[in-house]
This record gives structure tokens, C-alpha cells and sequence, in this order.
DNA sequence: ACGTTTCCTGGAAACGTTTCCGAGAATGTA
DNA sequence: TACATTCTCGGAAACGTTTCCAGGAAACGT
């Protein structure tokens, strides 16, 4: 129950005014020294600056936002699918830095793939009035994000493909990413490339699935080697058992998700298969070098990603947010470790 | 004078007023209708709702939380080490579902382990008027958050100790969960167990320590064994390596970090003594298991530690915030994989 | 019937800034 | 010296809300 010490008096309660007053200055002045806009006399800048020091001033820049010309807030907000998952934090990460650069702060929040989830974001975080929103979208808001667009705060799209007015997008090469790595397992003889893939309501894992298609043109697919709609690395574990017990059984696996690769490797490993079966996964996990053998992935460059989303986004916020929409591509980079170089048993 | 309210399309323009004009009442009755506060005619708040959503109105929360009575702006901010590591990453979230709940919202930024850039974030955050503030503090900065305590912004420290008046510490028992782990390893017949530290500039870092000593109580240690300051994986693997070296080397090893106990994994195997020098490392990290031997670790629970942390904020900032400080220890799990449990070699 | 209380309502005053504008002072030009 | 121009500065009007307050209508008690 014991008073804060010291400086209860006004609890962050001095303004501008009190700057003013105590600098002998009119409250104009004030505003011009603390935004460090010229034409004001050195003297009375030091005199308003000393003033603030000393009755320890702070700028509410929530306060300064609403009157500002360009209603600025100096905020742009994130939408990922998990702030906790490997892929989404690390792109953050990226957004961070870019965004840190001029000064400017995030907003995140999860949608854990669910539209529902994904509107509310969208919604909580334009009322708050961000300057820039970078989504990883769900696939099924895209009236949402016009919606957005269309009311003034401008919109970048990560990771997966949006083909909406004004609005960017950057993704990862998946498609010929899949197609390459498929392509190899081929070229070392393989004729039974099982594929596990993701919902196919997600972009990434359409177009993974179709550049497994790709690879194999011209040859026939046992659609019994498909798997899509798998959600889990459990679900994924079952999958390769399912696939090793039925008969013909895949001499290759190609995983398209991260989730789904470990659950691969855990399948073989159970049945000492790890050596025998190939496998190459879509996104590179930590680790992956570490296991025996070595797994071999597809990787992409979740930093990159970030990067230029956020790289995109500043630059519309600052200068021209009419520019016609951009699509960014970053290729990917196959990582041999060992998994996707075994040869079929004979 | 004014033109007619109903043609005028202005881009994200629509205020109060005119949601007022339109349904024909006074600006403070759709404050009340739009903050679902009673002591409105059930008639007037159908046509104020009416005339919002004909407009498209959208609640202007910036300017709204400049006016309200506690000037609270619905937002809590997150000061992690780096917001792309699992840990900080996995407690951002937990911090975020708690925060949800509340329907507050997350800023957050990365500290890198560097007090300058905490203080920047700290400042950056609190002129936002932030309602409350979750910290992973990197130990050099008790002044400043001593500060922001006192001017009227709440604080909670999180995985590290803090001691300051009306701020809450959530941390680990780290210092337990290395002694039992250090104790398992001497009571296997371990004599010569070589320690793995991070800076002692991060209070974790010493608990482990601390953990480390307590386990050996009475019995002597060669301090060639310790090594603190340790900074990466790759930091990590030299000191193995040198350990390993030495003459007299250690036959078993707890690394006090995740990377640590990477860096500890990859050195071992590159010699071969992946199945013969004991291993444990403190903080769980994915894949753990998958290795051979999978690797035994002291695993905490940052999910907790950030729903706690969260907890303990917003209850700060809805009720008591002159409450005294409170300090919260989450117990951590041993879990045993194989590396943990390898007998001194004979 | 009359005074009191209670309820609704809308005008106006904040909130802490930025920006507009006009008034002097200072400088430049003829 | 006179006049136009530029430069500084402060008062006051926004920004879009919430909250205070006072007035009128309706409900109540006697």
C-alpha cells in the first residue's frame, strides 16, 4: 500500500501544455522541437527541450496519431497461422527487423488456419488503425482483404498466392521446388513415389501436389501412392505405414509439409526402414542434418519471405499505394543429406 | 451548407457524427449505443445500429482510447530475447491466447539479449501507452523497468528473476531441475561431469549453475569441467571437443542451454561417443527424440510460464495494480531418453 | 394535483496532439 | 526610406471520441 515514490504527484499526466508553460513558449513550438521540424530558434529548441527533460515529458504519440495529416499510427500488423511455429516466427522475425528500420512496430496474431479466426484479426487490428497489414491467408478471405484494401490500409499477402487489386503477394517457389526434388528421385530410378500432402484448401499445398504431378509427365501416377488432406505428423505416420503394408509398396516418399516429414521419418525408423525407403520433405526443420540418415528437404527461406513482404508493405505505406499488385517469387534450395539420395532396392 | 450525408463516398471517412445525423441523434447516444451501455430506448439503438452499418462505420479505437476515463489502449506488449527461438516463440503465444481472451492485443519485439534494444523497446512500448508490459528481461535493466512501473504502466517479469516492487516474476525452477538432473548423472557413477554454461549476465544461467554445484555438494570439482560464457552451438562443439581432449576428459556432460546441448549433440557424434559420454541438457527442443540416443533434458514448460505471466499482467491491470510483487516458480520435467541414462564407462 | 425522483437525451467540454493562419520581426530590394 | 518577401512564433481550430451536465419527459408517492 505503500505511494510509488517520487513523481505520484502527476502520474504521467505532464503535457505538452506543461512543456510549453514551463519553456515560456507557445504549445505550436513545442510540437515543431519534439517532431524535429525546422524553423524554430536554436535557443527557445533548447529551452523546450530542457523544459521536457526536466519535468520528464513523454510524447503520446497515441494522442499525436489522431490529429496527424496522414492519420499514421507507425504500426503495421502480422497475421501468421502460429506465432509459435517455425516458420511463421522466423518470417516475423524478418517483418520485425524491416519494420524496426523505420521505426515502425508490430502487431501479430495467430489464425491458426481458421478464416473465422483470420477475420476477427483483420478486423481487431484495422479498427486499431494500422498502416499496413501482412497476411498469411487462410484462402478463404479474400472479401475480406479487398474489403481492407478498398477502405485505405494497405495489404501484402505471404507465403501464399492472392490475386486481388493493390495488394502483393511473395511466396516460396513451390511448385518447381516439388517439381525438382520429385524430378531427382525419378532420375535415381524410383517408379513409386508416394506424395503426403496438406489440405488442399491451402494454396502451398496445391501447388506442391501439382508440381509432383509435374515431375512425373508423361509416366503414369498410382493415385493409391497420393495421399492429400493429411493435417498431422500422426496422421502422417499412419499414412506411411498404410502405404508400406499395402502391396507395391513406394521404394520413395515425398513429404510436402514440415509436420508430415517427421512423421515419415518416424514411420521408417519404427520399421528400420530409414536406410531403405527415400524420402525428401518440403521445408527444412532444425536438425534435419542430425538424424541418421540425414533427411533430405526442399527448403525455403522463411526470412526471405518476411523480408520482402515487409519490404513491400513499408513502401506502399510511404509512397505509392496505387502501384498495380506485385508477385514476388523465392526460389527454393534442395538440401541433400542423404534421405533423398537412396537409390531403389533392387 | 453540409451536403447531403448519403452520397459521399470518403474513403474510411464515416465519424460519429455522422452516424448521428443520419439516424437522426446526438453524437453521445451513439457513443452509448456503440459501447453496448444501458440507458438507451431500444428504437433509438436499432437506428443508430441501422445507420452504422449503412454507412460502414468503423469505431475509431485510437481515438476513443484518448478520451476514456483509464485511457486504456487494449494492448500489452511482449519483450522477448528473440521472437523467432522456440522458447520465446511458444511463450508468445501462450501470451497471446490469454491476451485474446481479454480481446487484448500483442506487441511485441526482440531484445537479442541486448539491454540497449530493451530499453528502446521498453521506451518505443510505453509511448504507445501500452496497458502492461510482459518482460524477458536481459538483467541490466531494472532502473528502467523500476520506472515504467512507477509511471502507472504495469510490469511482469518473465523466465527471469526480478525483484522490484509491484512487478511479478514468473520464472523456471531452474536451479532444481539441474540439481536432480546433475544428481542423476553423479548417482549413475558419474564422477566427472562436465558443466555447459551460458553468460552469467543472464540470471537463468547462474540458477544452472547454482543447480550444478548444490548436485555435487560436498564432493570436490574440477573446475576444468566448467565452462561458462558459452554463446552458440558452435561454441558449444569446441568446448567439447577440447573437454574431450583434455586429459582425465568428463564421461558426462549437462549443457545448461539449448543450443548448448546441440552443439554437445553434434560433437559427440562426430566422434563416435554419442553411445558412450552421458548426456543431458537443459529446455526441451523438437526432434529430441528422434535421435540416437535420443537426448535426455530438464524440459520447462514456457507455455506455462507465459499463461501465468499473462495472468498475472492482466489481472495488474483490471483490479489491483498496487498489489506486492509475486513471484511464481514452474517446476520442470526430466525426461529421460537414453543419453541421460549411459553408465560411466568402465 | 403537486413536488420528487428517475430515466433519456443531446449539447458542449474535454483528451493531447498537429496544423492552419495571421501577426510581427527580420531581411532583401529598389 | 518604402515596400515586398521571408522567417518565427503563438493562438485557436481541428482530429474522433467519451464524459459531464443540464433539461425535459415520464413515473412515482402523497
Amino acid at each position: 500500500m505503500t505511494p510509488i515514490p517520487g513523481g505520484e504527484r502527476r502520474r504521467g499526466k505532464v503535457t505538452m501544455r506543461d512543456v510549453a508553460d514551463r519553456a515560456g513558449v507557445g504549445l505550436a513550438t513545442v510540437s515543431r522541437v519534439i517532431n524535429g521540424k525546422p524553423g524554430v530558434a536554436a535557443h527557445l529548441a533548447e529551452r523546450v527541450r530542457d523544459a521536457a527533460r526536466a519535468l520528464g515529458y513523454r510524447h503520446d504519440v497515441t494522442a499525436s496519431s489522431l490529429r496527424r495529416a496522414d492519420r499514421r499510427t507507425g504500426t503495421i500488423a502480422l497475421v501468421l497461422e502460429d506465432v509459435a511455429n517455425p516458420f511463421s516466427s522466423v518470417l516475423h522475425r524478418a517483418v520485425e527487423d524491416a519494420a524496426r528500420a523505420e521505426s515502425m512496430l508490430v502487431l501479430t496474431g495467430s489464425s491458426d488456419e481458421n478464416p473465422e479466426r483470420e477475420r476477427e484479426l483483420i478486423d481487431t487490428f484495422t479498427l486499431r488503425r494500422v498502416d499496413g497489414l501482412i497476411v498469411i491467408p487462410t484462402g478463404r478471405t479474400d472479401a475480406e482483404l479487398a474489403a481492407v484494401r478498398r477502405q485505405g490500409t494497405h495489404v501484402v499477402c505471404a507465403d501464399r498466392l492472392v490475386e486481388l487489386d493493390q495488394v502483393d503477394t511473395v511466396t516460396a517457389d513451390n511448385r518447381e521446388g516439388t517439381r525438382a526434388a520429385v524430378r531427382r528421385l525419378l532420375d535415381l530410378g524410383h517408379r513409386r513415389v508416394a506424395f503426403l500432402g496438406d489440405m488442399a484448401s491451402i494454396w502451398t499445398a496445391r501447388e506442391r501436389h501439382a508440381g509432383y504431378l509435374e515431375a512425373h509427365a508423361g509416366r503414369r501416377i498410382d493415385e493409391r501412392l497420393v495421399r492429400r488432406e493429411i493435417r498431422s505428423a500422426d496422421a502422417a505416420e499412419c499414412a506411411i505405414h498404410e502405404l508400406l503394408d499395402g502391396d507395391d509398396p513406394p521404394t520413395a516418399v515425398f513429404t510436402a509439409q514440415n509436420l508430415l516429414t517427421i512423421g515419415a521419418v518416424r514411420a521408417l525408423q519404427r520399421r528400420g526402414l530409414q536406410d531403405r525407403v527415400a524420402l525428401i520433405g518440403f521445408d527444412d526443420f532444425p536438425l534435419a542434418d542430425m538424424l541418421r540418415p540425414g533427411i533430405s528437404v526442399v527448403a525455403q527461406d522463411p526470412a526471405e519471405i518476411g523480408s520482402i513482404a515487409a519490404r513491400l508493405l513499408l513502401g506502399r505505406i510511404a509512397g505509392g499505394g496505387d502501384r498495380p499488385a506485385r508477385h514476388v517469387v523465392v526460389p527454393t534450395t534442395y538440401l541433400a543429406r542423404g534421405s533423398g539420395e537412396i537409390p531403389p532396392r533392387r
